[in-house]
DNA sequence: TTAGAAATCGGACTACGGTCCGTTTGAGCT
DNA sequence: AGCTCAAACGGACCGTAGTCCGATTTCTAA
């Protein structure tokens, strides 16, 4: 929503930031994509997202289908580029925020503040990340969010848990934050947030103990 | 496939295994059932997965599309059963087995086969898993195998590590053995199995190191 | 052995995700 | 301004997952 001086404009446009059309955008198609993710924000918040089409979409933002799909590539997508926005705000801190989570604090504690936050947000976002990593192959895993809490967390790991496998150990700190499991842990078992949290904070420290 | 005295005939009888009707299956409602996972198998393995659709099998099968959904559901269903053929002879395994992995040897060490043992199993269907897991709701984490495990690891966990929050260290062990994740590391970023499981080790023996 | 109830069978049907391609439009060049 | 062409548009179209219900088969009890 409210985007700084070198906040990204949207989520499809980080994996390749240099070399990349996509910012010399026409200006039909960046007002079609403004109308689309407007419209699916509205859609899914009205009814919720598995009672709504690809075709309601495009019908309630006023393009046609080859147009939605062109710029979204499928439904999972358009739902991750959803996420994307709302993800926008905890990227930015994570590089230029205040401490803990920004840099300035010690490795470990930026780790734990990242946790808290990364598992606040995906709370809050569960049904359309639920949506967005129902995806045909592993596109979630390569998603920019994902991206981007892989190198955060690698680069982290590495200054506070020197020695150990640090891509693993990244790995192994995503692997709890996949949406089903947090919507069957909240919405099924009715596990409140503090444990999902304490549990990360645990495993995350399991892991730093193990350094050199 | 070889099945002992005990065994379950087939999966999706595990939830319910009291007061539940499909013990007491009608003859050809049995046929028909051992035809399509026979189906399913063949095709799948002939064609890679994603290339057979629900049709497909059902005619292969010698089946009716009703039949077919009837009995299975859906299609991510369909692949679930199929893995848990495979998956019965862990189950046997783990619950009679010879030690470490069966009764006998110390929880800990319990522990550690069964991730060596659960991660070479799915590894070795990699393709069945990743489409049984792309089920509508979240239904991948009550499916049987899954729900096996969880109690497996709780009762183990509990004794190899009191003090510590045993249903979350659970949770924490089996988000990553979760199919997508799998087929990510191992397909997109060519990361060998010992990698994987050694980090899985590593996770268990941080959890572990946290009791008391 | 037979009749009746209950469960199964199977293919026609619906709805939706995703593709394709002829048409339109925006932007730079003369 | 007018021209040109790459790029975007949009709706007709296709394949498949999943549903529904009348016809058929199995089991039980008399």
């Amino acid at each position: 929503m409210s985007s700084g001086a070198h906040t990204v404009r949207s989520v499809e446009e980080l994996p390749q930031l240099d070399s990349d059309p996509a910012l010399c955008e026409r200006a039909d198609a960046a007002r079609n994509r403004r109308r689309v993710l407007a419209a699916a924000a509205k859609l899914f918040s009205e009814r919720g997202i598995d009672h709504v089409s690809m075709d309601d979409v495009a019908q309630e933002a006023g393009v046609g289908k080859g147009t939605l799909y062109r710029r979204f590539g499928d439904r999972a997508s358009l739902a991750l580029s959803l996420f994307g926005e709302r993800d926008a705000a905890l990227q930015e801190d994570m590089i230029r925020g205040e401490p803990p989570l920004g840099p300035g604090a010690p490795a470990a504690e930026r780790l734990h503040a990242f946790g808290e936050r990364v598992l606040a947000l995906r709370e809050d976002s569960l049904e359309i990340l639920v949506a967005g990593e129902r995806a045909v192959p592993i596109a979630r895993y390569e998603s920019p969010p994902y991206a981007a809490y892989r190198l955060h967390l690698r680069l982290l790991l590495a200054e506070a848990a020197p020695g150990i496998d640090v891509e693993m150990a990244t790995e192994a700190l995503l692997a709890p934050l996949a949406a089903d499991l947090l919507f069957y842990l909240r919405r099924h078992r009715d596990i409140p947030m503090e444990r999902i949290v304490a549990a990360w904070h645990g495993t995350l420290d399991g892991l730093l103990a193990q350094a050199d």
